[in-house]
DNA sequence: CCCCCCATACCTGCCGGTATGTTTGGCCAT
DNA sequence: ATGGCCAAACATACCGGCAGGTATGGGGGG
């Protein structure tokens, strides 16, 4: 069945996701993909071209992958846009369980490494996490009001998230992360507080 | 004379940060730090026994070159700790100008791409990371007062700041990172309010 | 004369990519 | 239905270049 094929393909993909994101993106070789994934290095050609490639395509499946987990989340039900801002960053730190590596972001991870030396990969990753940004500048929009700098507000919110992470990495566990978001919600009861 | 012995290290260490933070840690060939130096591939091995070895070397040079660089910062003349504080993000701020290469953190770089595959860089990279949150906490403990929980906004800080500067990777530029720090600034005025 | 510093030349294992063989499975004519 | 056929999916074997590391040589100061 057809479905094979997408499912080689995806496997491949979740492999590279995982390996990239324990390993790095260089010291990741193309065995290590396939391995992970169950297949051989002339399976993995047979997809990709390159390695880049791949990592390219997992960076939209990487997309994909969180919008959904997003778009899923319960916290979706809320009606008050302010208190689904709030609870999206409870469900951030909720997120944080289990080995670092799990909850490691993979286009970070990425951007971090490649974005002088594999530029269209940089490129793409980078869409990613501004992309999550765009979607809570809406959020935050109608929470706040026109107006409001919704933009950069939202950037900080993306950018302490990646922070965390790092911070989950340099620890080897979730400790000073779940802090670091906590004072972000803070703050964003604050920004909220004042435009209620 | 035996300066010289320090000067071509020296150069080593430097060629090894800048080089690594911009084609990343894996990607960066010996031959590519020893040009930058300005010497050659046998000279490096003579300085360093494995590239990993230069790496973890470099990492405690960025410390020091970090921790003086803040030590003879001007906001340091500044007798309120609070305003301590706050002029640490500014100066922050301010460091945020020409290409970003020239301004991304060395070993948050290096530490999200061998947190698995070279240990001991890892550590490293990660207490020089933390170092900072620890001079960071000593600042916050005098300014809020014993009790408060400075080991968080200092973990919460560094954080954000590294995050930051994903985000000028990601955006090539330094505005979102900027505006990122001006709402850790923000929330900063507010904790350090409460205080006083 | 000798030791430290550094350069040149080389070696060797590894890894991205290729070339080619083999299986699977869908499809059509009979 | 069935057998044959072709293309897509996957495996095996291999190549070639690259980069980390080494062995050796030279030069200058003490």
């Amino acid at each position: 069945m057809s479905s094979e094929l997408q499912d080689s393909r995806e496997r491949l993909l979740v492999a590279a996701i995982n390996v990239i994101r324990v390993k790095g993106y260089s010291a990741t070789r193309v065995d290590d993909i396939a391995a992970s994934a169950g297949v051989t290095k002339g399976s993995f050609f047979h997809h990709f071209a390159t390695k880049e490639d791949c990592a390219r395509a997992a960076t939209v499946h990487w997309s994909a992958l969180s919008g959904t987990l997003f778009a899923d989340a319960p916290y979706q039900q809320l009606t008050s846009p302010a208190a689904r801002i709030l609870a999206y960053i409870d469900f951030r730190i909720s997120l944080l369980t289990g080995p670092v590596t799990t909850y490691t972001c993979y286009v970070g991870t990425v951007l971090h490494e490649v974005h002088d030396t594999h530029p269209a990969l940089a490129a793409d990753s980078a869409a990613s996490i501004l992309q999550d940004a765009v979607r809570l500048e809406a959020e935050l929009t109608e929470a706040l009001g026109p107006g409001s700098d919704a933009h950069s507000l939202a950037i900080h919110i993306v950018a302490t998230i990646q922070g965390a992470l790092l911070i989950a990495t340099a620890e080897g566990g979730s400790h000073g992360a779940r802090a670091s978001l906590a004072h972000l919600r803070r703050y964003l009861e604050h920004c909220l507080g004042d435009a209620a």
